[in-house]
DNA sequence: ATGGTAGCGCTGCTA
């Protein structure tokens, strides 16, 4: 089973490169981020011709996350559990059972600043997501978080930490959040693969960055052990980022061997 | 040096 996240910066700008890099890649399961459409723009009728069940969360303008999936989508929570606090007033997390798998698709408050209240709601939500995910399933079980969680898990994760110093992506305490959801159960897909320096998901549009080389490893697949067990190769697919009109995020694909021991 | 681009939607906010 091949599974997949993508920032994709608006789906109504971004389709017609989704539905290009969906028939060359053939995820069976995608979670998007930013769609930026209300629930009644989403082009699920799109996904479908192409062989996909689709959820998606939006609010129209800004944030909206979608999982697209062939394997199946059921057990659909959209935001929050009701049991892990308050819902979330932006349309940021999705979750499903997919292929015996529950997957979220979610996108992490940026911070803007340490001295924003924004920052104060990124702590907040990740937060709520590890109660969110003691609400939906288990350490144990199947579960996949994935998405931009505006996170740079590590130093080697940013091309330049001395530009970065007292800056959000970076501090101390949204590490250590992400640490407590590692804590949780949940293990770096990619870096399971991939012990290596200056490798990014992100790049900024402006100054040429994606050209320079100066980028962010932002978007995460975490795994639970079950998972993880599963995860035979993982790719940041850097060509998404490239050509006319590309999404400033380039997404992450991680295959599974078949689950031949249990299914639910 | 506080830039630079992209998207949304129409003025400035968000990233």
């Amino acid at each position: 089973m091949r599974i997949a996240t993508w920032n994709v910066n608006s789906l109504k700008v971004r389709l017609p490169r989704v539905e290009e890099w969906i028939d060359q890649v053939r995820p069976d399961v995608l979670c998007m981020q930013e769609t930026k459409l209300a629930d009644d723009a989403f082009p699920a009728l799109t996904f479908a011709s192409l062989g996909y069940e689709s959820v998606h969360h939006g609010q129209g303008q800004w944030n909206g996350v979608a999982i697209l999936s062939r394997v199946g989508i059921t057990d659909v929570v959209t935001n929050f559990a009701p049991a892990s606090g308050d819902p979330d007033p932006d349309a940021r997390i999705i979750t499903a059972a997919c292929g015996g798998v529950l997957v979220s698709s979610v996108y992490v408050p940026n911070g803007r600043a340490l001295d924003n209240d924004h920052y104060q709601y990124k702590l907040s939500w990740l937060a709520q997501l590890r109660r969110h995910l003691d609400a939906v399933g288990s350490p144990t079980a199947q579960v996949v978080v994935m998405g931009d969680f505006n996170i740079a898990p590590e130093d080697r994760d940013v091309y330049d930490p001395r530009k970065f110093v007292d800056s959000t992506h970076v501090s101390a305490a949204e590490r250590q959040l992400l640490a407590e959801l590692h804590g949780w159960g949940l293990t770096d897909l990619f870096r399971q693969h991939h012990d290596v320096d200056r490798v990014y998901s992100w790049w900024d549009y402006r100054a040429g960055d994606f050209h320079q080389g100066r980028g962010l490893r932002i978007d995460l697949v975490l795994g639970t052990t079950a998972v993880a067990d599963r995860a035979t190769w993982s790719v940041i697919d850097r060509n998404a980022r490239k050509g006319q009109s590309p999404s400033d995020h380039a997404p992450v694909v991680v295959d599974l061997v078949d689950d031949t021991v249990a299914s639910s």
